[in-house]
DNA sequence: ATCGCCTCCTGCGCGC
DNA sequence: TGCGCGCAGGAGGCGA
């Protein structure tokens, strides 16, 4: 399940393929992803890439023209093959053809992902337009979830995987950050106090950091390879490991659902 | 405005 | 061994 680290590497896995190439041929196998594809998706066909850029977990491909939104869901990839003798494999739903030579592919089985066209003169999307900033900028800062989180009564997992708060936290890490910071996911957001927040905050920065650290040793992954790219296991302290030692103190990390999400944490670890 | 539930889909693991 | 069932999960959309 890709998380903001696996997109981002995903995006630099493809970036050097895709960058001032154009686009020879696109060839949809399956409309039907999350929403269905729009046909001005044909669009894209001669055009060339002047930017691979990310949102969240959204990797956009920009042209002069307007802009491909693509978004990998749960169980979506994207791969580069330059052996053009590499067969398509079950689910890979779209092939984007380069004057370099080189094929990406978009592999979803779930189909949870999705992408989507924009126009350039069009205004921004609004699956990005209200976003909120980027967890590793410094606009995203003790003060602003602070500020998110007055008076908010929902779980502060729900909370701090919300996209309006902030992008890019999905359930692994949430489980994790909460564990680095010592607060119970459950805990009403409006309850977690200004030094938690910034705790929380950075102990947010610190796991997306390490993951993405961890996905540069595995770039190459994104090419010729069998198997899906170089998505990596970070050591978990929590996430996964209901009725295991708490790796800190020796309780037993307990899970409950939060949002109709598994949620792991330790009893004592997290107040 | 906020909250919580529903939905999309397939692969996998479990129990029998 | 094989079958069927239920669960997992990102996140937008919607009803309350």
């Amino acid at each position: 399940m890709p998380e903001l680290p696996e997109v981002e590497t995903t995006r630099r896995g493809i970036e050097p393929y895709l960058l001032d190439q154009s686009i020879t041929s696109l060839t949809i196998h399956q409309w039907q992803l999350r929403w269905a594809i729009p046909k001005t998706i044909k669009q894209l066909k001669n055009q060339t890439i002047i930017s691979v850029d990310r949102r969240g977990k959204y990797i956009l491909i920009k042209t002069k023209i307007g802009q491909a939104i693509v978004h990998l869901g749960m169980s979506g990839s994207l791969r580069i093959c330059t052996d053009n003798s590499e067969p398509r494999r079950k689910h890979d739903h779209v092939e984007m053809q380069l004057s370099n030579g080189a094929l990406l592919r978009f592999h979803d089985p779930r189909r949870f992902g999705c992408l989507l066209w924009q126009k350039a003169d069009e205004p921004t999307h609004k699956l990005l337009f209200k976003l909120g900033p980027e967890p590793l900028t410094d606009e995203f800062d003790g003060a602003h979830l602070i500020r998110a989180t007055r008076k908010r009564k929902t779980a502060i997992k729900n909370l701090i995987m919300d996209s309006h708060v902030v992008v890019g936290v999905g359930n692994i890490y949430a489980s994790e950050a909460l564990f680095m910071a010592g607060i119970r996911p459950g805990r009403a957001a409006g309850r977690v106090s200004h030094a938690e927040c910034e705790k929380l905050v950075e102990a947010i920065k610190k796991i997306l950091n390490q993951s993405i650290d961890q996905g540069g040793t595995t770039l190459r992954d994104f090419v010729n390879s069998d198997g899906e790219p170089g998505y990596f296991k970070q050591s978990l302290f929590v996430y996964g490991k209901a009725g295991e030692d708490c790796q800190a103190c020796k309780a037993t990390i307990k899970q409950k659902v939060l949002g109709q999400r598994s949620t792991f944490y330790c009893t004592t670890c997290q107040r």
